[in-house]
RNA sequence: GCCGACGUAGCUCAGCUGGUAGAGCACUUCACUCGUAAUGAAGGGGUCCCCGGUUCGAGUCCGGGCGUCGGCUCCA
């Protein structure tokens, strides 16, 4: 057989040769350090047989920074990880423990509860595990052979693991520990240069909260000691740009006990709100929306007929009045649809945009809260348009496009995801297949990629949603754009249609910033709590030099409306000020002394860049920066 | 809600095995009126998250609650 090298060169093998033996006919160093082979863009184990005729690429130690490298580098680590607790915790038993983004876990259930002092134990084994050295050896088996060993060593998860399995069977075997894995692993334990625990935590058995909770220890590992150094530095600086801290430090907003999950915001924090709601009513006013404004308190009826009530009744705020129990509305589309509803509409008047962007309360589980991005209080930039079938791809079409304008003025990079139909849905699967497919074909249309993730629809419809990534890495959904054939009719939305009949409306369910709090929470990570000129809370500090220019500093500052400028009188150093204004993050501080004056501004940007220049080039940078400010029209919509 | 951890001044944090609480920054006052990342001095500020228990005595130990953090589950 032959397999086809990165060089383009062929290399001649005997029938049935491993990734190990290709290398060995390359040179034995080259085998030395092997750890994995990629054969036709796939990682697979050294130990198996090459397919013939392949293009094949053999990673070794000095690919330390390919993702398949490293994943192959964790997953062994993983085993190491359970090989150590199944030594110092006898009766433990071992689940699964796969390598992740940045490392990897092993999940157990152990006779007794850790705590995290384990983990230092457990570290120092593995380290034991280490300095001994380990050589991995894989063994193909049936599943009758690989159920009784995982029955005779007491492996209830394994065992199940090989009963729903699929496709055949292997084990892996280090020192005294064998596992059920499909593997790759590496040839020994010698490129593990870099090995360290980094957490623990509950997680479900299969993920799903029904089943017995296991203990997760979390871990990483890594070629190079360097490496994991500068993954923990990475680390470090993602906590410096969390917006939970810079939320405190740059006075936007904070939160408190006195009401979890809402936050108290500032007046800065209050400019960058205000920023985000005048762009969403300028491009709503300029798309064909209309604002609306319905009630915040409904009868628990409008949910029963909605369908939430059945699904979100635990999560709803409730408030009895009487006979009646009232709730406060934990999303605004029933509302719009009750407000639709009123009337007996004409197909003219499709489609019909209702926009607005109201508090919405959703109880959510204590242990979801997260800073800004998992809140009680979520305010939607949300919008319901209620249109014909004929509509709905340009509808969609147009919601996307929307979207795009929104992440690019932020310089964001979203991914699009498109969740279809789940478990509990409302309709039949004829509905599901009209809406999932007008989503798909919106989609196409704007030439997006997108991941599929079946059974993640809302129960009304499938959805589109946007996601970003917060600085450590953990994934959020942003926008969505949904499309309901469900709700309006169990409402009693209708409308007459130019055959003079009844219709009941779709409706495209969208927010694309999502929830302003979330929103905000992402944007301040994105800028490190630098804001853009036009969303700064204060866009420019003037630092009188000395009492006597603080008269002319405030002047200046009046001509410099109506941007957002402040003079920093306070008592201090110019050097010091400077330094007040730079941990602000205020885009352009101007200090102003005896040597400056309207045609000759002392002007310092963000980060330490000064020039000098006249006012009127100044407030035309700025005009520049933020023309809808500038523009001193204060638009009618805002 | 579940597993693990944490909760001390406005913020960041120290406080050994139980003996009545501290630093830096911030704040206030005074002096200095200053030229691009920290002027100096003095001062004020704490039901040590809450409730109960053990103890002569609890920030410290134990139990319960609340909140926060790392995950899991959930997310209309």
């Amino acid at each position: 057989m032959k397999v086809v090298l990165p060089d383009g060169k062929q290399l001649e093998l005997p029938e049935g040769a491993t990734g190990l033996d290709a290398a060995r006919a390359i040179g034995p160093k080259l085998a030395e350090q092997a750890v994995l082979v990629r054969s036709n863009g796939h990682a697979r184990d050294l130990r198996l047989p090459l397919e013939d005729g392949r293009p094949i690429q053999i990673l070794t130690t000095r690919d330390k920074d390919d993702p398949d490298a490293l994943a192959v580098l964790r997953h062994s680590s993983a085993h190491l990880l359970a090989e150590a607790v199944r030594r110092l915790y006898p009766g433990v038993k071992i689940a699964i423990g796969p390598p992740i983004e940045g490392g990897f876990y092993y999940d157990f259930e152990f006779p007794e509860p850790i705590g995290e002092d384990a983990l230092e134990r457990i570290e120092q084994e593995v380290r034991r595990e280490l300095t001994e050295g380990r050589e991995w050896t894989r063994s193909d088996v049936s599943r009758d052979e690989a159920r009784a060993r995982f029955l005779a060593e007491r492996e209830p998860y394994k065992v199940e693991l090989v009963d729903t399995a699929e496709g055949p069977i292997s084990l892996y075997t280090q020192g005294d520990f064998t596992d059920l894995c499909r593997g790759p692993h590496l040839q020994n334990s010698r490129p593990i240069k870099a090995f360290t625990l980094t957490g623990l935590a509950g997680a479900y058995w299969r993920g799903d909260e029904r089943n017995k909770q296991l203990t997760r220890i979390y871990g990483t590992a890594f070629y190079t000691q360097e490496d994991l150094d500068a993954h923990l530095a990475r680390l470090e600086e993602a906590r410096r740009r969390d917006h939970r801290r810079l939320g405190v430090q740059l006075d936007l907003f904070h939160l408190d006990d006195i009401s979890p999950g809402s936050p108290f915001w500032h007046p800065k924090g209050m400019v960058i709100w205000n920023a985000l709601e005048d762009v969403r009513r300028r491009e709503n006013a300029k798309r064909g929306y209309v604002e609306v404004r319905t009630p915040l308190i409904y009868d628990r009826v409008i949910w029963e007929r909605s369908g939430h009530w059945e699904k979100f009744r635990e999560h709803m705020f409730l408030i009895p009045e009487g006979e009646r129990t009232f709730s406060i509305k934990p999303m605004n589309c029933p509302g719009h649809m009750w407000l639709f509803a009123s009337t007996l509409r004409s197909y003219r008047e499709l489609p019909l945009r209702y926009a607005e962007a109201a508090p919405l309360h959703r109880n959510e589980l204590a242990g979801a809260l997260h800073g800004l991005t998992r809140v009680r209080i979520v305010t939607q930039d949300d919008a319901h348009i209620f249109c014909t079938r004929e509509q709905i791809e340009d509808e969609i079409f147009g919601c996307l496009d929307y979207a795009k304008f929104l992440y690019d003025l932020f310089e964001l990079e979203a991914r699009f995801e498109l969740s279809t139909r789940p478990d509990n849905k409302l309709g039949t699967d004829e509905e599901w297949d009209f809406t999932e497919g007008a989503l798909q074909a919106a989609l196409d249309r704007r030439g997006l990629d997108y991941q599929l993730n079946p059974g993640d629809g809302a129960f009304y419809g499938p959805k589109i949603d946007l996601h970003m990534t917060d600085s450590l890495g953990r994934s959020w959904q942003m926008g969505t754009i949904q499309l309901d054939a469900q709700q309006p009719g169990r409402i009693g939305c209708r409308y007459m249609g130019a055959d003079n009949e009844e219709h009941t409306p779709y409706v495209v369910h969208r927010a694309l910033f999502g929830s302003l709090e979330r929103f905000i929470g992402i944007l301040t990570e994105h800028y490190a709590g630098a804001f853009p000129f036009w969303i700064a809370p204060v866009q420019v500090r003037i630092v009188p030099v000395g009492e006597s220019h603080r008269e002319a500093a405030h002047a200046l500052a009046a001509r410099l409306a109506p941007f957002r400028v402040e003079v920093d009188e306070s008592d201090e150093t110019v050097g010091k000020r400077i330094r007040n204004a730079e941990i602000e993050k205020i885009p352009f501080t101007v200090v102003y002394g005896d040597a400056e004056s309207d045609e000759s501004l002392a002007i310092r940007e963000r980060g330490g860049a000064q020039t000098t220049r006249a006012l009127v080039d100044f407030r035309a940078q700025l005009a520049t920066l933020s023309p809808w400010q500038a523009g001193a029209e204060p638009s009618l919509t805002s």
